[in-house]
DNA sequence: TTGTGTAAGTCTACGGTGTAGACCTATAGT
DNA sequence: ACTATAGGTCTACACCGTAGACTTACACAA
């Protein structure tokens, strides 16, 4: 964030509408903006200078407030990852993680075009170069597997599994999409009618389940199976009771 | 480079174009060089116009074998995802999704710069729609998975189960980019000196962890407590073995 | 032979893209 | 009053995907 003006003196915030045509540019209102535009039409909507139009002001006015497209891109990621907020203390490790992972979830399906952008970017990225507010969940679930009684290393083994398993779930949930959701039968809602019938028996007759997916059920099952696995394998230092 | 390789001139008339006739194109030549080109310099190079060049043709040349830039790159995770052998019968069903699982793991590994693509793409396009080799997967897995004696419906939660669980691994797995390999210092090679030490204990002091990232071991633990937990949730029609 | 249809590839052009660099302009600090 | 600067604009460039018309080369019928 921009750097306010200096305590010492009294504030000097008067902001006179007259000086500027529209409230003016900051790097929260440009990402916001840019987050919008993903959630409605998609990534590749958003151009400099379509952003620019949406916000009433030229194209390249925005590179002040972001270096580049792409680390626009790594803005609207951090922008959603700063909604994902961490259960408070009071319940066990496997209950935040339990919470987190439906809050995630919830994430995915408000901003479903963010996700590709959520999963991919950090490949282009090493660890330490990426945006802080993409590292910061990292940060906060070690702290809390280790403050649970996790040895550090354990921490980010439960961290890989438990993270890369919520990728996958996402990334699995979000592509059970309907071509047309205004058709009733689940065959042709899922275009399942152009699959070749002899060569895609399965998946053809599998129309309705893949139709109704309840996602928040399936990740559910998915987290019992993890963190049970996960507390047979390597039990944290002190258990908590 | 001359017209050495065709010297009958009964049906050799190749002599307009600057650069000499190479082989004729064709999908699967266009495909191929299209792989070759995401390898070697990553997704956003493959443009209609470098690739022509790399084919030695006319960018316009290629709307011949693909419809669009976006089916190029469907077929660029077609190509791969062909590549992915599903194992013969003759071992259980766990086996076969732990061999299926390495292999999937070997892809990525062999082809790190269309993960993105596998895993993105498909969130565009509904099922039904999606090229024949990206279903065929799933249809493989879903028909051995049966004839392992699991009813359809629970051969279709454990696809997902699975699958969303590779592609969480692959991601996670992809992420332990190192900025400077030749770096020796693990906290360098990451790029973690530049997180703010106060905020990111954690993380920094796991450098080392982070920075050696067995990945066949972590996909057998994964494994592990996936099969487990699928074997004990669900468990097949009829007992196997 | 000639004619014709067709597939393969080329050429040109259009509207769009990210962004470098020069420029403008209103304000803050001296 | 002067000037430095931050915020915003303008212009320009190289590149992008691709529509549409054009050029071939060849198979085959007459």
């Amino acid at each position: 964030m921009s750097r306010s003006t200096n305590p010492v003196g009294a504030e000097a915030a008067q902001q006179h509408p007259r000086a500027t045509r529209r409230e003016p540019l900051s790097r929260e209102r440009v990402l916001s903006a840019a987050l919008a535009l993903v959630d409605a039409e998609g990534v590749e909507a958003l151009t400099m200078r379509r952003l620019a139009r949406d916000l009433g002001c030229n194209a390249m006015a925005l590179y002040r407030y972001a270096a580049s497209r792409d680390e626009l891109l790594d803005g609207v990621v951090e922008t959603v990852l700063a909604e994902l907020v961490i259960a408070p203390d009071g319940s066990g490790w496997e209950d935040r993680l339990r919470s987190i992972a439906h809050e995630f979830r919830r994430l995915a399906l408000a901003h479903p075009r963010v996700v590709p952008l959520v999963v991919t970017r950090p490949l282009a990225t090493p660890l330490g170069l990426r945006p802080l507010g993409t590292v910061r969940p990292l940060e906060m679930l070690l702290a809390m597997l280790v403050d649970a009684g996790f040895a550090p290393t354990d921490a980010l083994r439960v961290y890989r599994a438990y993270f890369g398993f919520l990728y996958g779930h996402v990334l699995t949930e979000l592509q059970e999409l309907v071509a047309s959701p205004e058709e009733s039968d689940d065959l042709l809602r899922l275009g399942l009618h152009r699959l070749p019938p002899q060569e895609f028996p399965y998946v053809r007759s599998l129309a309705t389940e893949l139709a109704h997916y309840d996602g928040a059920a399936e990740l559910d099952q998915g987290l019992d199976i993890l963190l049970t696995g996960l507390s047979g394998h390597r039990r944290p230092r002190t258990t908590v009771g």
